[in-house]
DNA sequence: AATAATTTCGCAAACGTTTCCGTATTTTAA
DNA sequence: TTAAAATACGGAAACGTTTGCGAAATTATT
């Protein structure tokens, strides 16, 4: 409520100009030492704090990065949002953070009210609603800064972030194979979703080089509602043709096939073995039996989005974010979900 | 970057003058509806987006709160954010959020990046190094709209929002006993923190009435590192006096200690049985054997926030923050962790 | 029909910075 | 010693809104 002192009134009690104020606070060259001195002590004392809204507005730009995910309760976006903070603070950036809730309106409302340089970049994962894109196309077009990560927007040409999911995926489902899997099933959220075409070609061309074809049935596609999920996994893993195998494309299937076997009597690994995208490693090493993972360096993509943003937003003259995906390898962990018996 | 128009070039564009459209855009009554219509039309077609800075600099508000908590990993502090941004984003507000790690001088130095009115409230769960308060009781006695919740500020007279954390653990504990627990640990972050306090009196209030007596070498104090805790936690199970019950104050904690029996050859719930407060019900559910569970309202408890801080903030002229602690119960939810064998 | 009241709008100040430009003073160069 | 250059600072405009005040145009009142 109540702001302390102003430029002016500091310049006041310093029997200085507003201008000279502002310079020597800014370590401006046309400042003596001394008179620099007098002001940053005065400053000090009087508890001097710039208003940000008036810097923004003469300087257009806001020191603030908008970080635009699905979802709030994943240990995957917590840890990215996580890496993202750990840099930009040190630029003195603060962080507006939005779930869309995997719902593509939202998303697009969000963006909308983002468009008034209220934010200096958004970094973003799409939904899994999100098939029309002219909303972040907009976007980038008026020249904003943009950045995806995780689940990108291919068609927009700037920079993404990304984990090896193609590679991952494939190594995955290969540990599947020699485990001894032949019928390995497919969870994934939406077939729009970059990360699942990625994921899901590795796990495809995994099968292939095998021999292996995969069997349309086991290919579940689910939406939000976790009950629903549960019960569709736990039709497919009981159904004429259950696998022997399952590759989770992100971490919450995996969760949900936990719970959706626990519903049956299916042994893991014996009867089903798995392997699933996964950050909570904490967790992955509670469940029963632990959870081989492909863990994703979640807080190293934070950083690295982060890294290039602050490259681009703090020096002077920098080209556009350039439109190119990089990829940040994943590691496999292998617990005793997969492990043959 | 390139903003769109401003007010006056849509003025200009309208034959009329800034402080007419704005006004027409305000809806003021000074304004004709004809005209109005005129407006408003040609601000939908050349997508006029006003300025938030200029806006907030010179109505002195910023439409923005702070939510300071001390991690981003944590269900609970991401559902009650959850909880929070829906209300305020109906608003037309926007959520600046921090992580403090639990790192105190972190917090500090957050709160005095907030004093000059970047955000108009801080709704905060403070850190569990948090001993000196000096820095949040200057934020509120500058008048500064402040709201605590789960990780109070007790000494600090403003609004509160907790669980019932006292009659929770009261009950939680008198579950363990009625299941035949006679030596019961006691796990917390820091004594100091607010819920430690409550949840410890209930345990030992619980204790009390069934005429048993806490053990020392059962209430364990943990820290930030996982590995530790783990270690702390089997060394206490572990122990010449080791305990046959276990309550966790906070969901991490009950985590360690699946991990540290995970390392002995402890059996739940017939050797120790563990009852939890807890945020995240699939997990709870999940782990082997399930786990009992005081289960929080935590989406509630960051919509009441909210709610009250929309009425505070949206309202012309509201009284402050009234000095009271908003108590919303939890529940009981009872799974194997517990049951008698 | 003349005055008063109302409606509708424009002008200009203000919010708190930063920065362009000008100028007085000091230092350097010739 | 004088001109030129460098140093150190002040005045004022600008960023894009909102709003107090004044004024013109219209309508209502007597």
């Amino acid at each position: 409520m109540s702001t302390g002192v102003n430029l002016k009134e500091l310049a006041a009690e310093l029997k200085l100009a507003p201008s000279t104020v502002s310079r020597a606070l800014n370590d401006s060259y046309e400042i003596s030492e001394a008179t620099k001195k007098k002001v940053v002590f005065m400053a000090e004392k009087l508890n001097y704090q710039p208003n940000p809204f008036a810097r923004s507005l003469r300087e257009n730009k806001s020191k603030t990065i908008a970080v635009i995910m699905p979802e709030r309760m994943s240990s995957f976006f917590a840890k990215v949002v996580d890496g993202i903070e750990e840099v930009t603070q040190q630029h003195g950036y603060h962080l507006l953070v939005y779930s869309t809730h995997e719902d593509v309106e939202r998303e697009k409302k969000i963006v909308s009210l983002l468009m008034n340089g209220r934010a200096d970049a958004i970094v973003m994962s799409v939904s899994s609603q999100t098939s029309d894109i002219s909303h972040l196309a907009k976007l980038h077009e008026r020249g904003f800064p943009l950045i995806f990560f995780d689940r990108i927007c291919s068609e927009i040409p700037t920079t993404k972030f990304i984990t090896n999911d193609y590679e991952s995926s494939y190594e995955g489902t290969k540990h599947l194979i020699q485990q001894g899997c032949r019928k390995i099933a497919f969870l994934m959220l939406s077939k729009e979703l970059s990360i699942t075409k990625e994921r899901y070609r590795g796990y495809l061309d995994a099968l292939q080089a095998a021999g292996l074809s995969p069997t349309p049935s086991l290919q579940v596609t689910c939406a939000h509602d976790e009950e629903k999920n549960i019960e569709a996994i736990r039709a497919m893993l009981t159904s004429e043709d259950r696998p022997d195998g399952l590759f989770s494309s992100v971490e919450k299937l995996a969760l949900a096939t936990y719970h959706a076997v626990k519903r049956t009597d299916i042994k893991i690994p014996q009867d089903l073995k798995i392997i699933s995208f996964f950050s909570n490693l904490s967790i992955a090493g509670l469940l029963t039996p632990s959870l081989t993972t492909i863990t994703q360096p979640t807080f190293e993509i934070g950083e690295e989005c982060a890294k290039l943003l602050m490259k681009k937003l703090t020096k002077p003259r920098q080209p556009d974010l350039p439109n190119q995906v990089i990829s940040i390898p994943s590691k496999i962990i292998i617990r005793s979900s997969t492990i043959a018996v």
